[in-house]
RNA sequence: GCACCCGUAGCUCAGUUGGAUAGAGCGCUGCCCUCCGAAGGCAGAGGCCAUAGGUUCGAAUCCUAUCGGGUGCACCA
């Protein structure tokens, strides 16, 4: 139950009632808005109806607010009306509206907050995407949390919502990847390799590579032509670099349903060719020359015609070329195929979790994506920036010598898979997020992380503590469903109350913006409110939850702590961070 | 040179899609444990929302310009 948008139906319905415009004409009712005022003084709830009103109708925002509030006023559910400041309706609901809405939590769990906003429509997020030439840098790191919280808050806002991940198996790279797997398989035979040398990857992660390809085909790799002998080594060197990369993932609870390789589309009759055939058959494909880039010209400038794609007619700032000077397809022309590919899929959206050093990519992504689908499927580009890492306030130097970074399994093995990605989570994806590993580990209210999971430990512990006392209470949720929730009359429990009400609201919102940080925001909001009223059964020991004069009164408390419980692990859920019933 | 992102308390950042007196945490000051977890809570001080214009009933939020920080800029992946 969303009580935000229920009363905000209610009172376009009441507009719509009164006939408000004197020739009757249609009102726009798309801009009203119902939002948890912001002073809990104010009342419940809040709308701008009469101030969106006051244009189109030409009257005054306060004698439209008057109406409306006095249509509201005959809704059983509604206690008060005020009308406010410009023009703001003010609405305090009935008791029962808040009773009714903690009863929807206590039957539903970790389903209540579920939003329907999504139904029907497919997703594709694509996130993490990285070279298979090694583990996951400690840099991907926040794309591939915000990617997968973001693909876990549209599953929960019901979009049909496929994670993907691009192999980038086809380029250069994997053949640098090959030469230096084949260089420890050499090594792996007894040979000195020495130093290696500059161009080739350097890392130890190739060494376990070295050696599984000498047990499987002993030397014979050695007496090959190069061709031969790539054509074995790159399929399985990249093989272990991606089950290399799919642990790293599985160790940040990092998921994705669908892994594409790039490599799959090239060659003769290859998705590529088909797609770009298929496009210049629209007009979306030519051969054509191209402006000299401002500014400086690169020294190997050459003006030839090539192969261009027209993301111009889709908001690029220039055509980007398709295939490369020695007939070779470009990164983009794998783009456009896998775009298409996907939108054939029948996806309605394709979402794109990016870092930020790929911000120059957006706008041809988005052209493609209007392109090809005429302007039917929509492309969103989420960029994750910087992460700056510092030990207890002294910024982390990464040199970019042998095998001297740091990986994302570095970090997640040092300070738990629950810290990073609650952190990387409690920043917009788009502002520069400082890490430091000694904050993200303390156990005290100082760390967000700890602190909203300290208040869902919290609530079980009040679970078992009254197991335990109560007699009557086996510490189950069913048992919890008829307390008289009516009792609950404490401005610290409704407080609780009214912020789990805003949950559903929180998600709906979340969802659209695509910003899953506000889920760990409201989060720790939300345990903000139950820490405070816990405290306050410090001084006044009638407010705690356990209460020896009312079984009914504890009854409904220990619904409340459990639909709050409830809640966090929802939210958690969502960012992919555990609920523990216990902190150690 | 061009494009995109950012500029909010001393520090790190939110700000409900244009709404009411701009909010948290840290740090600072002063309080609260015979108590279901003090691993917590309460109170106080702290602001020209980078700057200057504009749009309107109303701007931290939208538009333009300027300043400052970051990222990227044909055929690399």
């Amino acid at each position: 139950m969303n009580i935000f948008s229920t009363f905000a139906e209610r009172v376009k319905t009441v507009i719509e009632s009164q006939n408000l415009a004197a020739d009757g004409a249609e009102l726009d009712l798309s801009r009203v808005t119902m939002e948890p005022p912001r002073d809990a003084a104010h009342g419940d709830l809040a709308t701008n109806a009469a101030m969106v009103l006051a244009k189109p109708l030409r009257m005054k925002p306060r004698d439209i607010a008057e109406k409306i509030a006095k249509g509201l006023r005959a809704d059983a559910d509604v206690a008060s009306v005020d009308v406010a400041g410009p023009g703001f309706i003010n609405i305090r609901l009935q008791p029962h509206v808040f009773s009714q809405v903690l009863a929807d939590v206590v039957v539903k769990g970790k389903e209540f907050g579920r939003s329907q906003r999504g139904k029907g429509v497919k997703v594709n997020v694509e996130y993490v995407s990285t070279n298979p030439t090694g583990p996951i840098h400690v840099g991907h790191t926040r794309g591939a949390v915000v990617g997968d919280a973001l693909a876990s808050l549209l599953a929960f806002a019901s979009y049909d919502v496929t994670r993907e991940y691009l192999i980038n198996d086809a380029g250069a790279q994997i053949d640098v990847l090959a030469n230096s797997a084949y260089l420890r398989y050499r090594e792996a035979l007894g040979e000195d390799i020495g130093e290696i040398p500059e161009g080739l990857y350097p890392g130890d992660y190739l060494v376990p590579v070295g050696k599984a390809l000498a047990e499987k085909y002993g030397d014979t790799l050695k007496s090959m032509d190069d061709a031969a002998r790539l054509a074995i080594i790159k399929p399985f060197s990249v093989d272990a670099m991606m089950g290399m990369i799919r642990a790293d993932l599985e160790l940040l609870n990092v998921k994705h349903d669908v892994f594409f390789s790039e490599k799959t589309m090239h060659g003769k009759g290859g998705a590529i060719e088909k797609a770009l055939t298929e496009l210049r058959a629209r007009d979306l494909v030519y051969d054509g020359t191209l402006p000299p880039p401002k500014g400086e010209l690169p020294d190997d400038w050459e003006d030839r015609e090539q192969t261009l794609f027209r993301s111009t007619i889709a908001g690029d700032d220039i055509d980007r070329p398709l295939v490369k000077s020695d007939g070779s397809y470009t990164y983009f022309a794998a783009d456009v195929a896998y775009a298409a590919d996907k939108l054939a899929r029948g996806f309605d959206q394709l979402i794109f979790v990016l870092g930020a050093d790929h911000a120059g990519y957006v706008k041809r992504l988005e052209a493609v994506g209007k392109a090809i689908s005429g302007g039917k499927a929509d492309v969103i580009c989420r960029l994750c920036q910087l992460v700056k890492l510092f030990r207890a306030g002294e910024p982390v130097k990464m040199s970019k010598r042998a095998g001297n970074f740091i990986t994302l399994r570095d970090v997640v093995e040092e300070v738990g898979r629950d810290p990073v990605r609650f952190m990387m989570l409690y920043r917009k994806n788009d502002a520069h997020l400082d890490f430091d590993f000694q904050k993200v580990t303390e156990q005290s209210k100082d760390n967000p992380v700890f602190y909203v999971q300290y208040g869902h430990a919290r609530c079980h512990s009040v679970l078992r503590q009254a197991a335990e006392e109560l007699e009557w209470f086996d510490g189950t949720a069913q048992q919890l469903q008829n307390a008289k929730l009516e009792l609950l009359e404490d401005e610290g429990e409704q407080a609780l109350i009214a912020k789990m009400a805003q949950w559903p609201r929180v998600v709906d919102s979340a969802a659209e913006a695509h910003e899953p940080h506000r889920v760990a925001f409201y989060l720790y909001e939300l345990a903000s409110a139950l820490h405070g009223h816990w405290a306050r059964g410090k001084e006044k020991p009638q407010l705690r939850f356990i209460n020896d004069k009312s079984s009914d009164l504890t009854k409904a408390r220990l619904a409340l702590v459990y639909a709050v419980s409830q809640v966090i692990a929802s939210g958690l859920d969502v960012l992919g961070v555990e609920a523990p019933r216990e902190m150690r």
